[in-house]
DNA sequence: GGCTCTTTGCAACTCGGTTGCACCGATCTT
DNA sequence: AAGATCGGTGCAACCGAGTTGCAAAGAGCC
């Protein structure tokens, strides 16, 4: 399988240990179309326990193979970082979060804006999430709740 | 005293009946340093039940005394709105996360930056969180774990 | 005073996340 | 190859923030 050998390679770039989990893991998120969160990929895989994927993700997180975002939807969302760099913050992108469809968007094209703060702070990372209605669903003329 | 007038006024300008639980909460809010959480809230007024202090905030939230800010600690913080204005999006401001002291900082001379949306996306609101060190921690030498 | 509607406190519950523990399978040692 | 070791996994229990149903207490109205 194509996705397969995709998913090891990343793995073991970071110095991860290919295991079947970790494998099946990774590709999941590797091939969802958005940021997923534990319970998607719980879902997705059914057969793999909960407990397992969350280790493994706090793993990925560690090892800098996923990001992790917080779109307030109750749910922390997991998103592969790009296959070079160190996830900092130049590699994130901006997020919506629809209240509608209460789906989470990745606007690739969006860097996270930065800005300038007080002496002596350090920034690590950014959660830039906007909310509001997406595309399809204000076209459809929905509106939040 | 000062306070609670100036909360029973915000109360009343904003339509929501002035309860002594309400504005024992909004004071509490008004007077924090920081944005507070619902634990912090319960905390400090001890007497009040956290089903009451939850009802008020949403209460709160929908009339657009105080907005929530997702500071992406695991608890949802809550701040005054200016009293003029809508919590519209140009009267929200930069926070500031500390990962070390687990505080989050109000830095209300920064606005929230704003980025340029696909087509048809509506933006009703923006959570923008820096996270990092803070200018103390930092000082005193401390990093995250 | 009696009635109605709102507000409050209690208790129970949900849900996402997290941890302790024992088992299992892979690896290492001899 | 047999036994010791270690990382990974699944199960079940737990935690903490948030949320809800319900009945009692209170405020406003006739």
């Amino acid at each position: 399988m194509e996705k397969c050998r995709e998913a090891v390679s990343r793995l073991e770039r970071r110095g991860v240990r290919p295991t079947a989990n970790r494998v099946l893991v990774l590709e999941a998120i590797l091939s969802a179309s958005q940021a997923v969160s534990l319970a998607d990929i719980e879902a997705i895989l059914g057969t793999v326990d909960r407990s397992s994927v969350f280790r493994t993700l706090c793993l990925f997180v560690k090892h800098h193979l996923v990001h992790a975002i917080d779109d307030g939807s109750g749910s922390v969302k997991y998103e592969a970082c790009d296959s070079r760099g160190d996830c900092s913050v130049s590699d994130m992108h901006t997020h919506f979060y629809c209240e509608v469809c209460h789906r989470t968007f990745c606007l690739k094209t969006i860097g996270v804006p930065v800005v300038d703060l007080p002496a002596g702070f350090v920034t690590h990372s950014i959660n830039y999430i906007v909310k509001g209605v997406c595309d399809k669903c204000s076209a459809a003329g929905l509106s939040a709740e």
